[in-house]
DNA sequence: CTCTTATTCAACCAAGAGGTTGATTTCGAC
DNA sequence: GTCGAAATCAACCTCTTGGTTGAATAAGAG
């Protein structure tokens, strides 16, 4: 489908999904554990559980009957990755530009520069 | 629409949007600056940075004709903390785990007890 | 085997997303 | 005032999404 980062952003914009997240947080859990949670039917939980593992979020192994979900934190850090450059990129650019604010003044009477 | 979490992760889904807050990480941008970079129309750019604005991660302002789109660099701390979170807890749940496995035959022995 | 439980598959539907093109607004330049 | 550039609005189209219900599959329990 999309690129994986794309996934992951797309399955966490669904507030649901983001609880079933949170809740994995607390253990692993089958998907009629986590479906008995929200009012929607079984079968909308199970799709949105492909969605998460899709993403990577999380993985599902089999115990009988049971898929028990596992939280996979691993994906987390690819985001965490991908927000944090552009974030200190951001604010490098602001410090930047406050010291060249703050630089104006003093540089007009020694006249030094200094290529970033 | 959504609550402000939903619609930043939502806005980050889309490649496009996320090349666009990359490219402003370098200083703010008109509309068709940003548009040249990309084979779509300027209208649909346009859209893009309307998602971006009610996310919160773009603000625009007014220079004559030109509406520069500048990034909003706080916003991404709403997603940082949300994801630190249930990360930290996953890999808090691990740790336990981790230790729960080691602590089980020295335990044995010494029995031991101390709610978390 | 048959029954029950857990889960997925399939078909369908309404709403939303991302794209298009054409018209309209907003302002500076002439 | 008129022209042109920058951007948005509006209508439209197609594909995706999140939901539904009903049927099918998988696997332990009787």
């Amino acid at each position: 489908m999309a690129d994986q980062l794309s996934r992951v952003f797309s399955a966490l914009a669904d507030p649901t999904r983001r609880d079933i997240v949170a809740r994995l947080t607390d253990g692993d859990a089958n998907v009629s554990e986590l479906a008995s949670s929200y009012d929607v039917s079984l079968q909308a939980i199970s799709k949105h559980l492909k969605v998460l593992e899709d993403a990577g979020l999380v993985s599902r192994s089999r115990d009988a009957q049971r898929r028990p979900v596992h939280l996979e934190a691993e994906v987390f850090d690819l985001m965490t990755k991908w927000i944090e450059r552009y974030r200190q990129q951001a604010e490098e650019r602001y410090r930047r530009l406050d010291q060249l604010l703050a630089e104006t003044d003093a540089t007009r009477s020694t006249e030094q520069r200094g290529a970033s």
